[in-house]
DNA sequence: AATCAGATTATATATACACATAATAAAATT
DNA sequence: AATTTTATTATGTGTATATATAATCTGATT
């Protein structure tokens, strides 16, 4: 940035987060308009107003027209998690990655399934229950449901060759994405291909996926029993 | 915004994310330059660069200085999560709030706790169990350890009267938080506190926070089996 | 041939100005 | 007194311009 001349809009930024950090303006307080502020410290209102979006991004401040901008009240801890493709997650941390199809078949969803397409009539979906495999070792269980009506060319793609997690993300943008993070027991059947007894405690991250109003996909990934979801840096 | 004048960068945003959605764009492709773009939907600049910065910050375009702006080889399923206070959360669900502590006591760190601070020289910690209920139903049970050095304010507080959940995020603003989140089966003494059977998965949540260096807290909380942990918006 | 110094290009930032919009207060009208 | 209109205020948005910075290419120098 600027070497030594002005302020820069994260000079500003940081200049108020710390006096958030000191107390200086504790939560509920008003902070002084961005005009005045840019007074203050010899910089222009564009400046300000970027660094006061900035804060307002990470949910520090609270800005309303004609109300000026206040430290929020009640704060909250904002993580942000990033969900790649599977396979790259597991190249990222240096194992080899390897994945195959446990069950594939063309099914009518289940009304548990339709729910959380928030539809009624999906016709058919393709069902997958495959396994992704970090150094040979289990790492991720996905139950996916695709809505053939919605992405029927994935009829003549070799499932096997690319996953359709990978397929999905890379042929079939989404607009809209519902994510859901909860813990689950393994079923049976599940605890038997994670290679864990039936006890583990699993990290189980659903995702639901429309483009437009077009249902795309259901999955729902239940992770290796250490895995931690950690937000990015 | 403007009612029919120009383009908005809100409008540019659509335009580009609705040609990712297309395919027009694909994974990996090159969008126009900024300038360009500008003069081809017939706004200025700075507008397009205001709604690629946007896209940027979603995750779907990469920019690189001199580079352009690329759509993002592989894209990310982004969610935020705003952790709140506890009682704040249970209370916008409609339930009554209450708490009490389990356990009270000062104790000096177990190597555990202090290598999730990266510390070793924390000196003593004020260790708190509590549970927190909604509508008399347990709801989340958290231990937490407090870094007296950091906050000794925190010995003249009654925790009873305002959990340290709340008393920390009022009063003590962090510079970093490290968030975790995985799935545990339940301790005998978590699973009689949370009134189920041992066998349960609960979600768990780690943060630890820090102001500068200095280590404030650390805290894990774990929850009702049937919670899920939902992204904002 | 290797290296270093510009030139070029595209995005990033800072700023100024005009106007839009939302929220509120004050004034005018009924 | 109640309601509507108008003015004021502070932030939001769009635009233009100047400068900064990073990445890359070109070419001159050694």
């Amino acid at each position: 940035m600027n070497k030594d001349r002005r302020l820069g809009w994260k000079d500003v930024q940081n200049h108020i987060h710390t006096h958030i950090q000191n107390c200086t303006y504790r939560p509920g307080d008003q902070l002084p308009r961005d005009e005045d502020l840019a007074k203050e410290l010899g910089c222009g209102r564009s400046t300000v107003h970027r660094a006061m979006r900035s804060l307002a991004d990470l949910g520090l401040v609270e800005r309303r027209r004609r109300g000026g901008t206040t430290v929020k009240i009640d704060p909250v801890t904002r993580a942000t998690i990033d969900i790649a493709i599977t396979r790259l997650e597991i190249e990222a941390r240096g194992y080899l990655y390897t994945h195959h199809i446990v069950q594939q078949k063309t099914i009518l969803p289940h009304p548990s399934i339709a729910a959380r397409f928030n539809a009624t009539n999906l016709g058919q979906l393709l069902y997958i229950r495959s396994l992704h495999l970090a150094d040979g070792r289990p790492y991720v269980c996905e139950d996916r449901w695709i809505v053939l009506d919605t992405v029927p060319e994935i009829k003549g793609v070799d499932l096997e060759q690319i996953s359709a997690n990978e397929w999905l993300v890379r042929n079939r943008p989404y607009s809209r994405c519902d994510v859901q993070i909860y813990a689950t027991p393994a079923t049976v059947e599940e605890a038997e291909l994670m290679q864990t007894n039936g006890r583990e405690a699993l990290l189980a991250l659903e995702r639901t996926t429309w483009i437009g109003e077009a249902p795309i996909t259901h999955v729902r990934a239940i992770h290796t029993p250490a895995y931690r979801l950690k937000p990015r840096g």
